[in-house]
DNA sequence: CCAAGAATTGACGTTTACGTAAACTGCGAT
DNA sequence: ATCGCAGTTTACGTAAACGTCAATTCTTGG
């Protein structure tokens, strides 16, 4: 599970378990260049960086992200310090990418308010609900 | 555009106009049973109900919601005042989308941190550039 | 040394969410 | 009348994101 050093190392499966997906998806992310772990031999070593990378992706699935889109906020996490020209492009994608997550805030926060509302109605409903039909507090 | 009277009505062009998707993914949303707009003969009348109806799917779109979620999301909205075992139900529900909503949240929230501290770092990097290699402010 | 449980590659299958094309209908303007 | 446009149904196509074998190899505890 860990190598003869300090630093952890992973195999597919310990990290599938961790993460609850699947070893498909994991070697699927890494066919879309997503990921790509070390090899001892021909098997698959995760070390801490691919951990932190595969943590990203399925942040980024939680979000709706496709891989294409998950693929360019990577690119974003490890950019080089590279010339103006790319730190400039890079960030106007940050500037993109925020603007998307900011409505994706907003979309929620309006969606939770909903919630709320609605809950608030049920409980209206069940208080005013004969207590003889309730059956909890 | 308009019905005789007071409330307005929608072809299925103008709300695709207006909502900037296309016909065939309104018409798709109705056999998915998410819209059930009214009939004039064989042509689909929208009015405000189904208007409102849409702009909730795109929302759930936008967050990445399957039809299938989106489906149990708008059942929530429109939930007659029912039994007191619905009633527990549904508030059931009501708490498992808002956790869902909230981890959404919680991820935003850390992706939008990485990004200003993508942003900064590459600020930096311009600013720690020779000003003569830079070409704006 | 050896059986059994991981890992690997390859390939085909599947679901979701529409795109796209064809063939037809109804209507308002010319 | 008819031209053209918007709408309708039906049906096949497709890209994305894996699932699901199958055949093979690795490696590891006993």
């Amino acid at each position: 599970m860990a190598g003869a050093d300090g630093i952890q190392e992973f195999s597919i499966g310990e990290l599938a378990r961790q993460f609850g997906v699947t070893t498909r998806t994991i070697r699927y992310y890494e066919d879309e260049g997503l990921l790509s772990p070390a090899r001892r031999g021909q098997t698959r070593v995760y070390r801490p960086r691919e951990r932190v990378r595969l943590r990203l992706i399925l942040r980024g699935k939680r979000l709706g992200f496709s891989i294409a889109e998950i693929r360019e906020i990577l690119d974003m996490y490890e950019s080089e310090p590279g010339e103006a020209g790319q730190l400039r492009h890079l960030m106007a994608r940050i500037a993109e990418r925020r603007a998307v997550l900011q409505r994706q805030r907003a979309d929620i926060d309006r969606m939770l308010a909903d919630m709320t509302e609605i809950e608030a109605r049920c409980e209206q409903a069940l208080g005013a609900m004969g207590p003889a039909k309730r059956r909890a507090s």
